[in-house]
DNA sequence: TATTGTTATACTCTATAACTATA
DNA sequence: TATAGTTATAGAGTATAACAATA
């Protein structure tokens, strides 16, 4: 598979780019429209667009009709892209762990404890716009 | 300008990819070659060779000859490349610090330690391989 | 009129393979 | 033989603009 990012490095030998990865993650327990899977990952529906005919073709992803709004698809997990993403979680949790290797566990419960509070306080500054 | 990131919004308005901006950091004070270069950011050399392509069409970059090594490339930043550097590096430092914002000032300091201190292990197995 | 999704187009990064020139 | 760089080719994400269908 060609990777387009660095980061593919880690997903590679499982066939998902990162931001694939990204996206499955964003319809972890639920469907979501395209335009509102576009917003929640910060990206353009024409991409997403993209992306999810290469993520059906994997398997991955289906795309289903809207009950009320016959404009819109609604895209969710397949069975094997919920196994999929569970596997792919396993391997980065594995990686973050080893990186957490060279600090005390106090320390790196600290450290997440912290990227949390920042992530949060985007995320409502974000809702705030 | 293209985007072909989402992170590369921070660096949009001043012309530059944020893939652009690690390449130049890597040139910061001194020059390498092509093949040095790629390994420093852990890209391809035909990669680094078609991104150095369009940095020298920017005028960020030069490539001139190796003193004693006739195959290889000598790549340095140019003076505008060093001048374009320096402001995306605050622009960087500024959306660093205001990330912070929401932490005490003690608990920045740490975070960037504890992330230093991983930086650092990751390098240092890096250089063991 | 506004919104959802599609299509066409263009750009950047990614990498492999085959190649030239030099060490 | 090995290495530095180039070229051709292919794939994946990025986005804009124009468009059809629906709300």
């Amino acid at each position: 598979m060609a990777m387009h990012r660095n980061t593919d490095a880690i997903f590679d030998p499982h066939g998902v780019t990162a931001d694939q990865f990204v996206l499955l993650l964003a319809l972890e327990g639920k469907s979501l429209t395209q335009r509102e899977l576009a917003d929640r990952i910060s990206s353009d529906p024409s991409t997403v667009r993209a992306m999810l005919v290469l993520l059906e073709r994997s398997g991955l992803v289906e795309r289903g009709n809207h009950p009320t709004d016959s404009r819109a698809k609604l895209v969710s997990l397949t069975t094997l892209g919920k196994r999929k993403l569970r596997i792919l979680w396993d391997v980065g949790q594995s990686i973050r762990e080893s990186m957490y290797g060279c600090l005390s566990a106090e320390d790196a419960e600290l450290l997440v404890a912290l990227l949390r509070k920042i992530a949060d306080s985007l995320k409502q500054e974000r809702s705030l716009v």
